[in-house]
Order: structure tokens, then sequence, then C-alpha cells
DNA sequence: TTAGTTTGAACAAACGTTTGTGCAATGCTT
DNA sequence: AAGCATTGCACAAACGTTTGTTCAAACTAA
């Protein structure tokens, strides 16, 4: 017989708990049930439950995932789709979902919807093919319709970032209603009266209540709010530096501007250099979304900042509390402050 | 009877394929082959195939993805794990790896290893449980072990960013030596004789080739090349801040810092305010890893770029090519060329 | 009409797990 | 020594697909 059975062999060979099984001559049974650890359960001996485990760590044994997860209707994945990996405000709550998922034994599988309303559509039926527990959605979010079906059949689901108000689905984002307001307060105790506002993508969540905590703000002040001074219609770099150049061409008496997003302001900065002027001494800025290199900036960016980890660790917990509750589950609509972080590109007017 | 037919089904009500022969009069077999589009193969009449496409159309059915996966033995998944996906270079990646499997019908799922070498040995453990077709992996890059019976399984897998000399496996990542070439070039050029060098994590490829072509160069221009103004032994912002700190201290006559990664560079620009110092009138200061808001800093910075979305294409083609071409496959190594940008944080030294 | 061919679909095994239940063998009690 | 409880493990069905093969019905040709 030569000893095969002395015969190593390396990483997982195709090994299955059967063979294991054969190997052993013991059942199937027996050695599933010591991996999942329900040896106290089904009362499998100390002995034969070390035997198994030697016999698995010894050949590196990785048991098919994928069996067990057709077998128990569940595959501890989450799929998360997010407009844009590489904008540094979703790759950063992509993390901390991340991290929060393989704490708790999820696996995440990613999905780029590159702001792209059909490819979104796609992904979730894809994700809804690969049986995901669930799903954390930030929406490209100007239309409610692809997740109605999810959410009335009370599929595990979270929006981030954007969500929809006529839809009763969970969801973390922002307070940009206040989030706003506290950045037009601070333009406008500043000395500012003439603000502009670069708005992100017209008819979503985020962008409509930031608006209106602008234009609510300015009135609220006793100034006019003119909805002419808004532009915009889309989260991008690009967008932002088209309408910085339109709008500060069209209104010269324009000394501060609000940008809804961190690319927008970055689009606008480039505009700004373009026309050949500073921030802040021809133009005040403050944006949404606070990104760590800001403070490096020409001028550090004064900005209203999201709690990116937690609106991530906070989604994950809250899609789990879904996904482990089920049918029993209420929805969850969390608003997570917005501190104002003041830097350098404000300036102050005197009267 | 009601019509109890004619009840509508919101969603992804639990159908399968046999439930769904069964409300058709046909058998699962056929039903499987009209989903695959076998049609031909199998001769399946046309009317049939309408019935059952009608059918799935109608009740949005998603056949389950799973029970496919496991009879076929394939995932079309693959893993992808990365140091830190919040870090814009890996994001990036991220999105053209993401973008290119889904366009071949892939999807990619993801892990963050955190810089962690034992994170990231479990993560390959896991995914291996997952049965991912394969893996591309941004390692950690001290120690090859994790990967070694990977490689030697010749189990589909690529590196990106770091590789290992002594692994025969395939990857994708700059040339980061002549990259290191030209950026110390450009300094000498400028007039600049005192270079120190922030470094990575000790030990990867990317670290080495960088560092080297750093030192061969200093000397091959005639310089002396210094050990000492040699610091750091990770790519995060915090170790760039601190050997910064020392580095300027110690040795005030540097006149230049070459960064070995963007996180570094930010690290290195907070030191350098804090000691109230300016670039690049006190220290010019070159970077690897560009990233589009370097052009926003109060001292623009030059840089010597990657390029990231060939990277993460490239690697995910070779990958690809692995997994349809099982064991003739033969490894492919790339390095991609680094474009030096030049902007404002160098100055020109007189003699 | 008969034999041969083509068409259209079904049977059943396999992928690798989990789990309710059944059943010897052993231990304990009196 | 007999009866009962406990211990330790195995049987077999189920999860939802895919696919080589078989087979009846319909068509074709002479």
């Amino acid at each position: 017989m030569f000893h095969l059975s002395r015969v190593v062999i390396l990483g997982n060979s195709s090994y299955n708990i059967q063979k294991i099984a054969k190997s052993l001559g013991l059942s199937v049974t027996t050695v599933s049930r010591v991996i999942s650890n329900q040896t106290e359960k089904y009362r499998i001996s100390a002995k034969t439950a070390k035997i198994v485990r030697d016999f698995i760590a010894i050949h590196q044994i990785e048991p098919n995932e994928i069996a067990r997860q057709l077998r128990m209707k569940s595959t501890k994945t989450i799929g998360l789709i997010v407009p844009d990996i590489a904008n540094p405000f979703f790759s950063e709550i992509a993390r901390s979902i991340e991290n929060e998922a393989r704490n708790n034994g999820y696996f995440v599988i990613l999905g780029d919807s590159n702001d792209d309303q059909k490819l979104e559509e796609e992904l979730v039926s894809l994700m809804q093919k690969r049986r995901v527990d669930g799903l954390i959605i930030a929406p490209v979010g100007k239309d409610s319709k692809t997740f109605e079906q999810l959410v009335s059949r009370n599929f595990p689901l979270v929006f981030v970032d954007r969500y929809f108000e006529e839809l009763d689905g969970s969801y973390v984002s922002s307070s940009n209603y206040e989030g706003a307001v506290k950045a037009t307060k601070f333009l406008i105790g500043n000395g500012h009266r003439k603000i502009a506002c670069l708005q992100g993508l017209h008819g979503t969540s985020t962008n409509s209540n930031r608006v209106n905590g602008y234009l609510e703000t300015l009135e609220s002040e006793g100034l006019i709010s003119d909805r002419n001074l808004v532009k915009g219609d889309s989260y991008s770099e690009s967008d932002g530096y088209l309408n910085a150049l339109i709008l500060l061409k069209e209104f010269p008496q324009i000394t501060a501007v609000l940008c809804l997003s961190n690319l927008i302001a970055l689009g606008a900065l480039r505009a700004i250099k373009e026309l050949g002027k500073k921030v802040p001494e021809d133009i005040s800025l403050i944006t949404f979304d606070d990104q760590p290199y800001f403070q490096f900036f020409q001028s550090p960016l004064t900005t209203v900042a999201q709690q990116m980890t937690s609106i991530g660790t906070s989604a994950f917990q809250i899609l789990l509390d879904h996904i482990v509750s089920g049918e029993g589950f209420s929805k969850q609509k969390l608003l997570l402050d917005m501190p104002l972080i003041e830097r350098e590109s404000v300036r102050i007017i005197g009267e």
C-alpha cells in the first residue's frame, strides 16, 4: 500500500466533508457537526471532534460555503451599491461597512452604479439572483421605482446618503437641512449677502434638503433668496466646474458660494482658479463632505462634514437587525449630525 | 376557482424553476434550458421557450444563482483584497476592477485588510471557502507565505501594487524604480543636493524599488546617498507626519523630500506646516500617487503618478485569462509607466 | 402501410452541505 | 440479570440548479 495515507497534500485539494468522512471512517453528518461546532447539541464525543479538526487543520480544508449557502438559504453576504466607489465619501462609507460586516461574519459584494439609474437597477437584480441577505444602497436617487418592490416585499434594505421620502424604507443619512442652515448662517454671519449655491443632482433627497436649508435661511435672515443663484445638476467635478464658471460670470456680485459636494467644490475651485480669482479674497467657499486633505488646500476649506464612518456602521447594524428579525422589523430612519468645520476659505466682509 | 391564476404576485416570491415547471406543466429540465439559452442545443421549441420566458418576465423571477454555482462549480465571483479601500489610490483601482468584472459577468467581493497581515490571511481563507473563481490582491506585502500555496496550486491570482519577487505569481504594478529615478533626477536637476526620502513599509516590493531608484540615482549623479535620510516604515499619513518631523529636525540642511505615497505626503505636509515651514520655499516635495485634488494644494504637488485605472483593468484581464485557461496559463508580470506630473512644489535652487 | 428520421421534452443523477430522526452500544439502577 | 436511560454516531432527505441520456410522438419517404 506504500503508506498512501501519508502523502502530504498541500492546500485545498478539492477535499470536501464527504471525503473527510470517508478518510476517517465517519459519517458526513458527524464531520459537518464538528465543523459547525454543534458537537454539544448532537453529542459528538470530544475524541471524534478532535480527530476531525486535526484532519482539517493538517489538510487545510475549506468546506464548500456555496453548498452551505444553498442548504441554509442564507449567503451571509450583503450587497453594497454606490454611485462611485472612487469618491472618497463613498469609499470611506464602504470601508466602515466592510469592517462592520466582516466583524459580524458577513461578506460584502460591491457594485458601482456609476451614477447610472439603469445600471443601478441591473445591479439590484443581479444581487437578488445572488441571494444576498440584504442590500445597502447609496441610490442614484431620482427615482424610487427600482426599490418599490424590494421595500414592499420587506426585503432587508438600507439606503445611505440619499433616500426617498415616498418610500417607507430604512435609511441613514445626514441632517442635510440643518447642515445647510449652519453653513448659510455662517456665511451671513461673516458679512456675506450675495451667496450662490452649486447644487447636486436635482430631485435627490440630499440635494433638496440642502437647497431648502440654504434658501430658507436666506429668507429667515432677511435676505432675498434668488433661485437664479442656484445652479448645477450633478454631484460631479465637471458639473461644479461648469456651473461655477457660468455663475461667476453672470453674477459678479457674488461673494460666497456654497458647494453641495466635495467633487463640486473641486470643480468650483478649478473654475475660480481659471478665472484668475482667489479663495477667500475674491470668493468665499464652503462645501459639504469634509476630506482630510482639504486642510492643505491653497485656502483650507471650511466644510460641513458628514460622519462617514458612523453612516456605514449604523447602516450595517440596521441592516443586520432587519436580516435577523425578519418580518418583525420596523424601519429605521437615521439622520446624523453635520459638524461645521471652520478653516480659512471664508472671508469676513466688513460692513 | 376564483381565477386564482390571475392573482398578481409581486417580486421574487420564492419562485424557482421547479415551481415554474409545475405551473407550466413542463419539466425542470426544459425550464432550465430556456433560461440558460440552450434552446438550440437541446431543441426546445420556440413556442415553449416563449411561454417560459413570458412567465419569468411577468413574475419577475430570479433563478437561484447559488444552486447554479454549486452545480457548475463556478461562482463567477472574484475576491478583491486591498489594504485600505478608503485610500483613493486603492478605491480607484477597485472601481476599474469592479467595472471590468461586471462587464465580463463577474462580481467582486471586497475585503479590506486594513494593512494587517493576519487579517489579510483570514480574508484569503474566507474567500477560498466562498469559492471565488480568482483573487486580486494588493498585498500588505512583507511576507509571501500566505500566498505560497495559492501560487503553487496555480490558483488564479493577480497581485496589484505590491508583489513578491520570490513568488512566481502574476502581478500588475508600476515601474517604481524608474519612477523614483525620474523624481530624484528632477530634484537634482532643480539644484537640490540634500534630498530626503520618506519611505513606506519596509520590505515591500514597491518600497524597495523606489528606495533603490532614489539611492542609486543620487550616486549615479555624483551625490552622496545617505541612508540616514531615508526614514519611515508605513504608507500611512501618521508615519509620514512623524518621520518628517524627525527628519527635518535632525537634518536642517534638507531642501527636498521624496514621499513614497500620497498618504505619506499628506503627513509630511502636516509636519512641515507645523514646523512653520513652507512648500516649496523652505522644503521642496515630490510624492508618488497622483491625486486630482493635489492641484489645489497650497503648493500644487509635483507627483509621480500611477495609472490606477490601467492597473485595475489589466489585473482583471490577466485574472480572467488565468481563470478561463486554467492549467495552461502562464504568469504575467506587468509594470506600468509612471509619468512625472510637474506642478509647483519643487523650488529651483540657484547654484 | 411501414420503416426510418427528426422533433420536443422528461428522467435522474450530481454538486456539497445541514438536520430531524433512528438505532446500536454502553452505562446505570435495583 | 433485567430494565431503562444515556451516549455516540449514521441514514436519508432537502436546498435548486445543470446535463447526458432516453423516449414518445410526429413527420418523412418509399
